[in-house]
DNA sequence: TGTGGTGTTCCGCAAATCGGAACGAGGTGG
DNA sequence: CCACCTCGTTCCGATTTGCGGAACACCACA
């Protein structure tokens, strides 16, 4: 079918499509439905159900009639989270830096061209601000995500710039050359900001987090409205949260002496 | 094949398998590893690898070159979380049961044979007796368990009955009819106890957790050392416990009056 | 340099999957 | 009360798809 490289088995791909439709957190999908949002056939979709039933990755709703996630998703939903290590490294962290900052704190990743929260910590201030962990946003209109993209490698970081930049807000920028000396900026100052960039009225700041090799694996961030968190007051909290982030990082065991950050730019 | 029923699809099932082996939370796993568990051919298993690859549920680790567990794994995991509505149902009851008795709670779902324990708070105490949230105990031999087991359908829990029921020590219950007996108390006394039954020197309570339809989804249970749980003061928790499980049922929709429990013996 | 371990690619045969159509069951509205 | 629509499920034959063995490149260790 394909001219090239269709080293995917298609089946396999389908299950997988067809298992993240669950990320819309409905709470139970039928077979029709998702025939009709994956483009295939009744049949072959029914095909799949009954076979992730078995394998307790989905199961049904008895009142409803309805598939949705099985508990097997969630406990590999936790392995991840182990294996990040994050979580265990980040906790105590997270705490202090409400403690010190009054403000929500959390942890994110990047997953393509979006960052993945995958830790929380609510501020004392019940505004919220942002999603649940689990949830993704756009990498380019972030602290978080600036951060992350800053310590790609060059190769990634300049694919991503090649494509479109979404513009969120009258602030988001969209513009590859300005994202780009935006990220240099962010490198050198070892930390990220964005305001209004994602969201009109909500700032935030971000701070790397390095695995044992150096490498930036994840970045930490908090966030609140501008309405409390101005230029001035919002940087004199960017030492305590760099501070954060070396931290965690030395907690997943990286040492600043002997770690050569091995992809920095 | 098979002789009957084949109505799954093997690709598929074994992706899901593969999947699955990754619940052991090593850091990463190679093709080969991967094969000879599965006892599938090395080529198989490295096309259902790059498959789940680029579907984004598994991903490389760039420095063993091994696999693991992708992010978008862990988004489906947190889409399990709120589906079941007991993470925002059960969190202050949790704490609220943890202040009242001083000792570690936790909520767990039936899986088959065993419980997966899906929310928890750790005990002042800090002594810690079970695993994290997301790991599998067998039913039989806990108390969770034989809440849940005692409020299933009568069919499943007879077919459950016959079968194997492991013993890990001394005291655990393996006659399939002492264990009815056990689970008919369960029932009609409201709330379960395990002493010394999965390991030596744990002591256990747990009681029902209802959704709306009335039909038992989950058991709340506490644990500490049998040094600190004696019988006497173990069950002046009882009442507290039970009180619990009914709060969270009822902030799942449950009514006690209307409810009429669909699906109980 | 040889040996045993990786991960990856190639290829042909045969088994497995696809998709359309048909069926039974519910539910709604005329 | 029947006609109509949508749902989930089953059946079937054609052919696409995936399986398994073997060969390859690579690395580490001896």
């Amino acid at each position: 079918m394909g001219d090239v490289g269709d080293a995917v088995l298609s089946t396999v791909s389908n299950a997988a499509r067809l298992l993240k439709e669950f990320r819309s957190r409905e709470a139970s999908i039928g077979v029709s439905e998702l025939a009709r949002r994956l483009g295939l056939g009744k049949s072959g979709v029914h095909r799949l159900l009954t076979t992730l039933v078995a394998e307790g990755l989905l199961e049904r709703d008895p009142h409803t009639g309805g598939y949705r996630l099985g508990i097997v998703m969630f406990e590999l939903g936790e392995a991840v989270k182990v294996h990040l290590d994050l979580h265990a490294a980040a906790g105590p962290v997270l705490a202090h830096l409400r403690e010190q900052t009054g403000e929500s704190s959390q942890v994110g990743v990047l997953d393509g061209v979006e960052v993945v929260y995958v830790d929380r910590l609510e501020s004392a201030h019940s505004l919220r601000l942002f999603t649940e962990t689990g949830r993704r946003v756009p990498a380019h209109c972030t602290s978080s995500g600036k951060v992350l993209l800053a310590h790609q490698p060059e190769p990634e970081r300049e694919a991503f710039l090649t494509r479109p930049l979404p513009r969120l807000t009258p602030h988001t920028i969209v513009e590859p050359d300005a994202l780009r000396d935006e990220l240099t900026t962010v490198r050198a100052r070892g930390w990220a900001e964005a305001v209004d960039e994602r969201e009109i009225g909500v700032a935030s700041l971000a701070a790397p987090i390095r695995d044992v090799h150096g490498d930036v694996v994840a970045a930490i961030s908090i966030g609140a409205p501008v309405a409390r968190f101005g230029a001035v007051p919002r940087r004199r909290h960017a030492p305590a949260l760099v501070e954060a982030g070396e931290a965690i990082s030395r907690r997943l065991g990286w040492n600043p002496e002997s770690g050569v950050r091995s992809r920095d730019a």
